[in-house]
DNA sequence: CTTTCATTGGAACACTATTCCATAGTTGGA
DNA sequence: TCCAACTATGGAATAGTGTTCCAATGAAAG
């Protein structure tokens, strides 16, 4: 009797799938923010009510949105010549997929437990594993990860969002945050006043490695 | 002629303050997304209005906020036997503080390059500083720990509040996300179905302390 | 054909952040 | 003592949100 979501009323029929992408595509051009149902509805031709028959609500919606982006970032496997090398290579696909949709890190960083987080999750466990962590460590040590992982790209995502709000590209944003940086009482804040000047020359990305590095180093120490 | 803040119309005069004051303890008891500007001024006893002539808007106000709860946290001062050890204490006085200010955790992963980050920052950078890393290197390693940081402060804010959303304690919740682990396909998830067990009976805290030893161990690897 | 029912789209609703404004209270000067 | 200014207040009005409701559609099943 019931054939849901495979009958077509119409070629531009309405289903998940299609509302979650016009979403994504409407957060990289938008943000968080500016995702109404209202702009969303007039993007697909049809009203507020519509979309509320395939999406619970939206929230739903927006986790639906993160999902998709890092399932699609994650699908195709990825090997290094170690398992260090397959750890970073990992995580800069997640740098990378933030670097394109900067909303996914807010999102990402607010869905512990979540299934986003088991993407990332299960590629750096297996890798972890492989590093000869025993097994009372799994955990802690993937979770270590993924933890560095989410602080990064929620704070890219916040960098974003406050470049974007004041129109300023991220040479402008980094020069403005160093100079109110450098701008403190040097008495109570001797170190932030020290590296303003290396937070504005510095690459987030090279950076992020570094941090997964430090990490590693840990954990080669621990064995 | 002007003594802005300093004229006292009344006993329970509203500054900035004491506005703040009152967002922390509604934050405190009811979360983030139902801090409303018709309760709080409610229950300071006027208008909306009134809060508008103090605050710029609800951004700032929560910011505001933000800032207060970490500039106590940090205030007093923090001493260890060893560098290491004075982070580790940081670090958790971060974490009780997110353990009280759930909400925080929430705003401080947003809160990038902002005054409250730069209040972690200083004195976990003073400490790398003390550790003997190299000039080059403070940044990068400062950046990692605040990061790491961070992102345990953000999945612990989502777990309270997914938690809370639920109505379910802590073990409880612990065990529902526990149960949907060891329920995906151990074929695609390995993993994820393995460490599902550790998950459940895992301590937070413990686990934080043991990222940032890896993180330390790193550090003082690469020296 | 007719009936059923998943699906649609737009109007209606409850609630929010924010702005407006008439007014009260305070204060420094005349 | 009074008089302007002007800070500060609180409640009403506004614009815009997520969500619900419901009458209408049209494809399929009988």
């Amino acid at each position: 009797m019931r054939k849901t979501g495979n009958s077509k009323r119409r070629q531009g029929s309405l289903t998940r799938e299609s509302i979650v992408d016009a979403a994504i595509k409407l957060l990289d051009e938008v943000g968080e923010g500016r995702l109404t149902f209202q702009v969303l509805s007039k993007r697909l031709s049809t009203g507020p009510g519509a979309i509320y028959w395939h999406v619970e609500n939206k929230d739903d919606l927006i986790a639906a949105a993160c999902d998709t982006v890092v399932a699609a970032a994650m699908s195709s496997s990825i090997v290094g010549e170690t398992p260090q090398e397959t750890i970073k290579r990992i995580a800069l696909r997640v740098f990378d997929m933030i670097d394109v949709h900067p909303w996914v890190g807010s999102v990402l960083s607010r869905s512990a437990g979540q299934m986003p987080m088991v993407r990332l999750l299960e590629p750096i466990g297996q890798q972890v594993q492989a590093l000869g962590v025993q097994q009372e460590k799994l955990w802690v040590t993937a979770s270590a990860l993924i933890s560095y992982v989410f602080g990064v790209a929620g704070q890219n995502a916040a960098n974003a969002r406050l470049a974007k709000e004041n129109d300023l590209d991220r040479t402008d944003y980094l020069d403005k945050v160093s100079t109110a940086w450098s701008q403190l009482d040097p008495l109570e804040y001797p170190f932030s006043t020290g590296v303003a000047q290396q937070f504005r020359i510095h690459d987030d990305r090279e950076d992020f490695l570094g941090g997964i590095d430090l990490i590693l180093g840990g954990v080669s120490q621990q064995r």
